[in-house]
DNA sequence: GTCTATAATCCGATAGAC
DNA sequence: GTCTATCGGATTATAGAC
């Protein structure tokens, strides 16, 4: 990749970090270069190839947070490290977390790149492995870990975008606690053994009034 | 409210739905409404007032789904309906839920208008309700429960986006089982007993390493 | 590789006739 | 209340000179 490519795609994930999806255009792109306009086309076909580097950084740059958690010696550590890792690049690249989740047609593409797809799965891989050997250490609960990395990741997911969209009003080391607060009740659960039997006998009720129904 | 309002305000949300925020112009609508652009203009003050009036629509249809749970007589039959009043929402109107959530300076606007402020705090009040009284029952955990209704709210906002954004290769049905399943786990909680002490183990461990590196 | 100039669209919004 | 016509500006992208 040429020197002047590279400078480009730095300055258009600066942007696209400012300015987000509808704020981005070539134009801008060209001024915060350094350049005009056509230059860009020299060294990007248009502007939904420079928008497809950009979210191929932010999968890169994503996992690089992840897999770090992988240099701790204990399935507990890497879990945590993992969440961590999570956490902190939801707080220090919120738009790039965006892009991630725009969908591929809001981006000009009609499928999304193969090689993007393949960072997805890996990463997703990697948080049922490390469901899995948390299971196998007795640290969650048993059950399919696809099925319980689930749960883990709406919760997560949940968290970062209310707090990007600030429907939380706490600033970034606020929301870390907050994050691990709700972890937390995630890890021990809501409610009490009480709910199981009322939340049965409650669906018993239903389906013996559906029965009475007919 | 004037009959063409009325037919414009449909139209708009119909054409949001279909397009999503960038693909909405007035001219597109106008078309939809079968006049032509600046016949909108007698109705409404410009592109981002029929935006507002969209979200409005959507946060009042949002309320009406969930306000139903009340006629349910106890306080679990309250909190359930809420939660299937939330995804039956979600899934008919999924880019009503996304417009909700994408913040008032995408549709142009400096603040959020008061009267949807108010509506986001009573529904906001409605979950919060629906946790103490279940608390009161005995059916969830001990608690603050706008802490409580932070962990559920999070959980159920992530489900929704990850299946809204195509995460899940789930289909509506298939998707309301999923959310079912995912809330059983949220409620009876993902770590076994160990985690606990294992996770405080390790926090003490962290600190030991820490006080050594002074 | 970068520039100037420009084509071709699309947009929001307005003026004035009817 | 709706129309035609139009302004002023934004955008992506290209042609051709240097």
């Amino acid at each position: 990749m040429s020197d002047q490519r590279e400078k480009i795609l730095s300055c258009a994930c600066d942007l696209y970090e400012r300015l987000g999806l509808e704020g981005f255009s070539m134009r801008k792109l060209a001024k915060a270069v350094g350049v005009t306009a056509p230059a860009i086309y020299r060294h990007y076909d248009g502007r939904d190839a420079v928008l497809g580097d950009v979210l191929r950084e932010a999968h890169r740059t994503f996992a690089r947070y992840l897999y770090a958690a992988l240099g701790e010696p204990t399935p507990l550590g890497r879990f945590a490290a993992a969440g961590q890792g999570f956490i902190d690049f939801v707080i220090e690249h919120p738009r790039w977390y965006g892009i991630m989740h725009t969908g591929h047609e809001n981006l000009g593409m009609d499928h999304p790149p193969e090689d993007i797809e393949s960072m997805q799965a890996a990463v997703h891989q990697f948080w049922v492995d490390r469901v899995r050997e948390c299971q196998q250490a007795g640290i969650l609960k048993e059950g399919d870990p696809e099925e319980l990395s689930i749960t883990m990741w709406a919760h997560a997911h949940g968290m970062a975008q209310l707090f990007r969209h600030g429907c939380f009003p706490v600033q970034q080391e606020e929301f870390r606690m907050l994050f691990k607060q709700s972890n937390a009740r995630l890890m021990s659960g809501v409610a009490t053994p009480e709910f199981a039997a009322e939340y049965s006998a409650m669906l018993r009720d239903v389906e013996v009034a559906v029965g009475q129904g007919d």
